[in-house]
RNA sequence: GGCGCGGUGGCAGAGUGGUUAUGCAGCGGACUGCAACUCCGUGUACGCCGGUUCGAUUCCGACCCGCGCCUCCA
């Protein structure tokens, strides 16, 4: 039984998914007006293990992200950099997808964007004025009653009465209430906008989450998730929008992730110290960047530095050793083991992914004792688990010499490389260890690190 | 101020009412010409103070400290 951690009732509760065996799920993607950061890279990944994961215990689950490819913020840069503002999201998408795919991240199964459900926001707007929830505040905007909800805060456990007291809300004279949010808004001059019953303009940042959510998995789905920041009011509001509007229960689960904090700082767009992912791979290979966000649990807060990032890479390293120089058996041949027992068992505790790869590095260690004792057989069986269970966490899937062997960053070839190699063996063979050690710390000045064993010499970067 | 989360060995990071997390780093040994890789061994960790209990890092309460949301942000 997969116990997953519920935002709405603060505890883990027991996985049951609406329809047996199937999982719908929605996760707020990104807002197209930059590259993505690594706040992004954390809910792509995290979401991309649970997809992983609820497939791999057999559920058919049906994966939906969107995109916001049209607000403020995006209307606002595309202003800055003169472009209209369609070229601006459609290269960040792109720039998103070359991002994921790099990250190991699959492709959700529909990624709605919210110009295509222009239609679905009006009529849902549309219903929820009709239903007394809505208002049109005479300026062609059209507000969230959220007084009309009498479940307004139960997400975030914020009172409406504490809301209101708040000094940082938005005061604005059009909304009747201070904690009243835009379902749409009026054009102003010259802006891109759509036709509505109250006037042209452009739906509001939440409406479209509870259109296209609504749209692709119905009223109520299992698994909503995003990133911790989305929590209020983004997601407060959704509920409150759909659940006015469909007079159904929106979500089951609500999942949200950790924030992700650079020097002790969270990391934010308004901070300033944001790192954008293509940033952060300039310096890391991607495999390290996801080895690193699944080694710590989705919920926690993780540290982004060189440090961490660098232990990442050296404890990955270890497990890709493990790997080196052996042909795994055929997985379909290798039987469930106590591994991949122990793997499930913190995997359906709320996604335990670092108790995950606690079970990879022992079953690391069990194929370094077998090859050791020259086991050949239980160390293909034993590499076949690692490599099964490393792809549920999206981690251990490319050839362990690509991994050693790729982006060195040394001017040196593979075939330069093996000269050298080649030569080192020739010198050792004449006992001339001086010369067999020097060609190898000139080796390791250039970033190449040679490992010895019966079979040969075989190389890697540093 | 309101609401919420967390404080685990040198570092990162799981977990548990009594028994090994795991990784990185360190130390000792094996392997090696020497290293690297690997294996074996090695650390009286659980913020502080009370309480419950035969026994608490794990449950309860107070306290201290850190953090997040309350405003665009994943």
């Amino acid at each position: 039984m997969i116990r997953i951690y519920n935002t709405l009732s603060h505890q883990k509760e027991d996985f049951q998914p609406i329809e047996p065996g199937k999982v719908r799920m929605y996760v707020c993607g990104m807002t197209v007006y930059d590259y993505c950061h690594l706040g992004h890279a954390r809910v792509l990944v995290a979401f991309d293990v649970v997809t992983r994961y609820l497939r791999h215990r057999g559920y058919d689950v049906q994966y939906v992200r969107n995109i916001t490819d049209i607000d403020d913020k995006i209307l606002r840069r595309a202003d800055e950099n003169g472009e209209d503002y369609r070229g601006l999201t459609e290269r960040m998408i792109r720039a998103m997808h070359e991002d994921e795919a790099k990250l190991g991240v699959m492709s959700p199964n529909e990624e709605p964007r919210a110009t295509g459900y222009i239609d679905e926001i009006v009529a849902m707007i549309h219903k929820l004025i009709s239903g007394g929830h809505a208002y049109e505040a005479g300026n062609g905007d059209v507000y969230f009653a959220v007084d009309s909800f009498d479940d307004y805060g139960k997400l975030s456990r914020k009172k409406l009465e504490d809301l209101l007291a708040g000094a940082r809300v938005d005061v604005q004279e059009a909304k009747r209430s201070p904690a009243d949010f835009a379902l749409w808004k009026a054009a102003k001059a010259g802006e891109v906008s759509w036709p509505s019953p109250w006037g042209d303009g452009r739906p509001g940042w939440h409406i479209e989450c509870s259109a296209m959510s609504t749209e692709c998995l119905g009223d109520t789905f299992d698994i909503h998730g995003g990133g911790p920041d989305l929590l209020f009011p983004h997601h407060e509001n959704e509920i409150a929008q759909s659940e006015c509007a469909t007079g159904h229960r929106f979500v089951n689960t609500w999942m949200h992730v950790g924030a992700i904090r650079v020097n002790k700082e969270k990391m934010s767009k308004s901070l300033g110290n944001f790192f954008t992912i293509r940033e952060i791979l300039e310096k890391y290979r991607a495999e390290v960047v996801r080895y690193f966000l699944v080694s710590s649990h989705y919920r926690s807060q993780v540290d982004y530095s060189e440090d961490n990032l660098e232990e990442a890479d050296r404890s990955l390293t270890r497990l890709y050793h493990a790997l080196r120089g052996i042909v795994p058996a055929k997985e379909s041949e290798v039987p469930e083991t106590g591994h991949d027992r122990e793997f499930t068992a913190a995997m359906d505790d709320d996604f335990n992914t670092a108790g995950a790869i606690a079970v990879l590095h022992a079953v690391a260690n069990e194929i370094n004792q077998f090859r050791r004792l020259g086991e050949e057989m239980p160390a293909k069986q034993a590499a076949a688990v690692l490599v099964r269970l490393g792809s549920v966490l999206g981690i251990l899937q490319q050839d362990p010499e690509m991994f050693f062997q790729s982006d060195t960053g040394t001017e040196l070839t593979a075939e330069d490389i093996e000269a050298m190699i080649q030569a080192r063996a020739d010198a050792r063979k004449a006992k001339n260890f001086a010369e067999a050690d020097r060609i190898r710390d000139e080796l390791a000045e250039k970033g190449i690190i040679l490992d010895d064993s019966r079979e040969g010499t075989s190389w890697r970067r540093g």
